[in-house]
DNA sequence: AGCTATTTGTCCGTATGTATT
DNA sequence: TAATACATACGGACAAATAGC
């Protein structure tokens, strides 16, 4: 059957790209500002000239673009987007570092176990293969929004009990302290940026297709000895980094 | 018609993406490394008991996340990835920042017009409203694969030239030192991630739903007096940031 | 509370286009 | 040239979530 009668395919350009340009641009425009929805699949098909799955194709490239949000049952909302900045610098602290962005911070975690350190972690961490390292799965919200997941890796030896200690305080630094670490700073950050898998899509509450901003961190205490390593998934949406010379 | 006789919907998890997940393990556990490839969209439909359609959705969210580069003709290839380590300090540099890593590196001079400072622009180069910025929108490749795309403005009364001195020597320290700026630091960089766009695909060569991570970098002269402001869009498949302190 | 209409989500089937081998 | 394999577009049916009465 052939295509449309209002939109065919120009040079190559598959009809759902051009719908999904004419949409961003319509946004862009402000043409939706009055509502902040963008009219239902089956009128934007009509006015296009094309069939419904059409149209959605469309507004699935534009949903993993973060442009739209489309809400079974509600609609499509136009999604507007302000971030968070996090620095990050010698003595990176993840409250401290976005305390005021935010009403209020709150630190989950998930999980906590034991693991003997494999071959990368060890030679992060300065650490024997096959030392005893606890691992936390922990979960940080800003004003109850998800922002982060990350997996972070201690020396067990030298850090038993840091799991309750992050529980009860919420926090690294204050975790530290209790066991005796009175200061520490950050050697390195490798910074990357990835699609999200399903557990991030639950646990950061992200649609489909979203992205993330990635650290593998290293801090060390005041003697340079390595005390901690981290991965860090973060929503791309809601944060972003800052390094300050 | 009822969906398939070996898979069926769970919990409200959609098919195509049981199917995802099933063929990123698949992936994971090595079991295509033989080939390299994905089998053929049919074979997977009747291997998994579902529509064509369905194993479409599976592999296109794949692609997304670049784990799958679906080539038409051919088949579908599992991406292999590994990225430039690019360092990002007081002293941070493209060219020599990654140089070691790579064999040969191009700077490419796409474009070169004299504009205004906007408002933005005035604030982060300190100057008057409407002073004259030097726009320069250039392209880097390592090894002929693109690397990053940029946009950098400088104030142009003091760097009348630095086009031309650019396009000659392919290197912005290099003009500079044309210029009469022996050296110049790194002030800040802010990091984020966000979906590539129509222009991105084109010059960076990417597929549809690839990621950039972007820089906005500013550059100051050994006195403190902002030289340049920089925005970068990087391949998220091809760099990564690394942070020393 | 409950029903209905609206709207997006999923899945199937079919046909045709386009690029590669 | 022919066969293969991915890309696009259409159509239909039903499910699931929401909103409104």
């Amino acid at each position: 059957m052939s295509p449309s009668a209002t939109m065919k395919r120009k040079n190559g350009v598959a009809l759902w790209r051009q719908i999904a340009d004419r949409i961003r641009g319509e946004i862009a425009a402000g043409d939706h500002d009055e509502t902040g929805m963008l009219p239902p699949e089956m009128t934007l098909a009509q006015k296009f000239g094309v069939n419904r799955h059409t149209v959605r194709s469309a507004i699935a490239a534009l949903a993993s673009e973060g442009i739209l949000e489309p809400m079974q049952g509600r609609g499509t909302i136009i999604a507007r987007k302000e971030r968070l900045s996090f620095p990050i610098s010698l003595r990176t602290r993840f409250t401290a570092g976005i305390g005021d962005q935010v009403k209020e911070m709150e630190a989950l975690l998930l999980s906590h176990i034991t693991e003997p350190a494999n071959a990368d972690l060890a030679a992060r961490l300065q650490l024997p293969l096959g030392t005893p390292l606890i691992r936390l799965e922990t979960l940080r919200k800003a004003d109850t929004r998800p922002v982060s997941r990350s997996t972070t890796w201690f020396p067990a030896d030298r850090f038993a009990g840091i799991g309750e200690a992050y529980q009860k305080s919420g926090s690294i630094t204050a975790a530290f302290k209790m066991l005796g670490v009175a200061d520490y700073v950050r050697i390195s950050t490798v910074i990357s940026a990835s699609h999200a898998d399903t557990r991030d899509l639950a646990d950061l509450e992200l649609s489909p297709g979203a992205i993330l901003l990635i650290t593998q961190a290293l801090n060390a205490d005041m003697d340079g000895v390595p005390v901690q390593y981290a991965i860090s998934r973060f929503s791309a949406d809601t944060v972003e980094f800052t390094v300050e010379n």
